[in-house]
DNA sequence: TGCTATTGTATTGCGCACAATATAATTTTA
DNA sequence: TAAAATTATATTGTGCGCAATACAATAGCA
């Protein structure tokens, strides 16, 4: 082998710079597989996950009696920004679930309601959290636990 | 307000389908937050957070004696598909992070090893692990906790 | 040896994510 | 009330992430 320049300090092991070691590869990994358990699921309502988590949010409102809801409540909600949910909105706008238009007591302000087709969704979203649980191998407790423990670390950090 | 076809079950509530009671959110927020908070530690490597990843592997397999890695070991280790890394490493070449070249044994095969320069960049890595640890208001063993939770569960589920 | 199947990587297309910037409407303030 | 600051959303550009497809090299097999 050629000279690499190699150093005494370039083989020290670093075991705090091992992937398994890393809390955050295990969150983003697993974050990745979640979300592509959902996939199948989703599939028959034609939603991505993201476009998922705006229908629940607009579900969510919609039972509680609010019909329309602001983007700026939407960005606040799901932690996104805007520059991801101005085109997701567009997107499923063009799938007629939901409508866009400006609000006109406050002209930079969007409102987003849901369509017809929108609400109807809802009915057949009603199986897929269940069916996710189901398939999994993970019990309700593990999953319990799960999310609490990330509950309080979002509560710290955001 | 005009009829909009309202039936009893569009206003039934499906606590179910909120997104608090969602650990896909909790997860899918908490995975993108701590990326985000990645960022301004990565930037003076001038990392992207997967670029960070990919660089970890390397470093952790050149610890072990080993030069070259073939793509698929990569995307094994990072449970990623080509689609993404083929791209990616792509990027890191042109930054002279590292170098990929066909093997010669297997003409089907890409190597990917580390440059000079990314070999350097180890040095500087090093702090960064700990640095996300201080800036946080988490404490260890909390961290410890949902570590181990996560790993359990990408373990029961992939 | 040909012929098919498999393996390993790359390409294409689409949809997020987010930093940075832009723009228009409203509010604040001098 | 006119100018400056703020607010709400949109746009641009770059980098993932992944499904689907393509393609070349190797392996297996008749």
């Amino acid at each position: 082998m050629a000279d690499q320049s190699l150093h005494a300090q370039d083989l020290e092991s670093l075991p705090e710079l091992h992937l398994d070691n890393q809390l955050c590869f295990s969150l983003y990994s697993l974050s990745r597989l979640v979300t592509q358990s959902y996939t199948p699921l989703l599939k028959p309502l034609d939603l991505t996950y993201p476009q998922y988590l705006v229908m629940l949010v607009l579900w969510q409102f919609w039972e509680e009696g609010e019909q329309k809801l602001a983007i700026n409540q939407l960005t606040e909600r799901l932690k996104l920004d805007t520059g991801t949910v101005t085109p997701l909105l567009k997107r499923m706008e063009a799938k007629e679930l939901l409508i866009r238009q400006r609000s006109e007591k406050d002209e930079r302000m969007v409102m987003v309601s849901l369509s017809e087709k929108g609400r109807e969704l809802r009915a057949q979203a009603r199986k897929v959290p269940n069916a996710l649980m189901c398939n999994s191998k993970v019990n309700a407790e593990q999953i319990g636990e799960l999310r609490e423990s990330l509950k309080a670390m979002l509560s710290v950090l955001s």
